[in-house]
RNA sequence: GGAGAGGUGGCCGAGCGGCUGAAGGCAGCUGCCUGCUAAGCAGUUGUAGGGGUAAAACUCUACCGGGGGUUCGAAUCCCCCCCUCUCCGCCA
């Protein structure tokens, strides 16, 4: 078995299949100022003089081979009849194999210009949606609305890795020496929270909102990730396996939303709507210093997510319903949050618009991220070959949805953050009590 | 790990050097017929990329798992790889 063979960012699955990019190419070709502005405002600058090099040297080379191939095709004919004729075809051959020579060079020189055009525009993201909000950076996100009231505490409220481990709950020592930094152990009933947690949204995105639950792998091809944007732009940001083609899943999304690549759906079986819980794989290049403690920034973690494949018609209705049921799980259990809409230079590179939820920290006196909802509209769709086919039309692609149901240590981090007690207990959400064993208080020493 | 079988269009399934983008079936679309949620008859329907057009029409190229080779010409022959299935072994 050879594992270790590198997967083409160009091909996905056993494809060949170089020509998806972030928008329809054709579109950049005519339309070049409005590309140019609308990534301008997500600060992204696009070298556009050399697009148009490429794009047209491309196109020379491809006119110039394909004459030759169809002059070529034309004598290959000719000289099928002449022989079924049993009549000599030699003088009419001569210089073809000169031409399948010339052609070979071009059709190679083609590709090298191709690729250089892939290199170039899978680094392009997505564009962002007419409703996304001008700005440079998360200062700039409005806040869409605002649930629950932040509870008043008698006392200065505790932080979860405080809370946690005064409870024997949580237990970052162990998980050191066993991993470094960056990782948590949950004993007791920290674990037994975490897996109530998983469960609970599972059931909830089930029973309540029509999703169908999927448990994918946690490994996935290279051209899954480039399916959905994280490749090949942001490889220092994952996990690889040593010699192998493999990476670990940085979320659900990946092979969620890569399920159906190469796919055209059913129009009628439309919006497909997932949920999958998986743990959560990501290097956090870059954050040192940042939440160094605790759950809040892990290399692992456990997440609920939420995808969703629709029509490009109705997607953004869709992400409207999809960011709510991620808001339900928070409602349900009774923690304060609030929707907050991504500025354009605080988007991901995918996403064509997202909403964060954000959820009040006691401990920290701030909201924090707890969920992340993006529609893409076709981005992904071209690049995992994702399509649909409308009634009696032609293969269109899909638009695809996701976001976080929750993420759930930082849902965990909530609940010890929000509904501690002086006394050093935390309650337990009624919610969760079913997935509890009936725990209504978690104690030291439970 | 060992031994076989196979990968063809939206799906099923023929083809095994030349006029095959690919028979046949299903599904879809368009007519006709039928007074009833059906059936019949006829026609039609791949994807992508060039050129062309106001848009069409039209035209060229590529595509029968992926890559390479042989040949004037390959779905068909050769080589390598990937994947799927069956049996044996091993294992959770």
């Amino acid at each position: 078995m050879n594992r270790e063979k590198e997967g083409s960012f160009y091909g996905h699955g056993q494809r060949s299949r170089s020509r998806y990019y972030m928008l329809d190419i054709k579109y950049l070709r005519e339309n070049p100022a409005d590309v140019e502005t609308r990534l301008a405002s997500r600060a992204v600058s696009v070298d556009l003089r050399l697009f148009k090099s490429l794009d047209e040297k491309r196109r020379a080379l491809l006119t110039e081979a394909e004459s030759l191939k169809a002059r070529k095709n034309a004598v290959s004919i000719e000289i099928g009849k002449l022989k079924k004729e049993g009549k000599d075809a030699g003088t009419i051959a001569v210089g073809l194999q000169e031409a399948s020579d010339r052609i070979k060079s071009l059709d190679a020189e083609a590709l090298t210009v191709q690729k250089a055009l892939d290199d170039f525009l899978l680094y392009i993201p997505n564009l962002p949606h007419q409703s996304v909000p001008i700005g440079s950076d998360a200062n700039a996100n409005p806040v869409v609305r605002t649930w629950g009231e932040p509870k008043e505490f008698v006392y200065p409220p505790l932080e979860h890795t405080e809370i946690g481990e005064r409870l024997g709950i949580l237990d970052f020592e162990r998980a050191g020496k066993l991993s470094g930094a960056r990782f948590s152990l949950l004993k007791g009933a920290g674990a037994l929270l975490e897996r109530g947690l998983i469960n609970f949204m599972l059931d909830l995105h089930t029973a309540k909102h029509g999703y169908t639950e999927v448990l994918p792998p946690f490994m996935v091809k290279s051209s899954a990730m480039v399916g959905t944007g994280q490749l090949p732009k942001f490889a220092e940001d994952l996990f690889k396996i040593e010699g192998w083609d493999h990476y670990l899943i940085p979320t659900a999304e990946v092979p969620v939303t890569n399920m159906h690549c190469d796919e055209i759906l059913d129009e009628a079986a439309l919006p497909l709507c997932y949920t999958a819980y998986t743990p959560c794989f990501r290097k956090e290049a870059g954050s040192y210093g940042k939440d160094v403690k605790g759950l809040i920034r892990n290399h692992q973690f456990n997440k609920v997510e939420l995808v969703k494949f629709t029509t490009p018609e109705t997607s953004y209705d869709e992400l409207e319903k999809l960011l709510s049921n991620a808001e339900e799980v928070l409602r349900v259990l009774g923690l304060p949050y609030r929707v907050v809409s991504l500025c354009t230079g605080d988007m991901g590179f995918s996403a064509a618009k997202t909403y964060d939820i954000e959820v009040w920290l006691p401990g920290q006196g701030k909201y924090r991220e707890i969920s992340s909802c993006s529609n893409f509209e076709e981005f992904q769709a071209r690049r995992a070959n994702i399509r649909y086919r409308p009634k009696g039309g032609k293969p269109r692609f899909a638009h695809t949805l996701n976001g976080s149901g929750l993420a759930c240590g930082r849902t965990l981090v909530a609940i010890l953050e929000n509904f501690q007690q002086e006394d050093g207990s935390v309650i337990v959400p009624e919610a969760l009590r079913g997935y509890m064993g009936g725990l209504e208080r978690i104690r030291r020493g439970a």
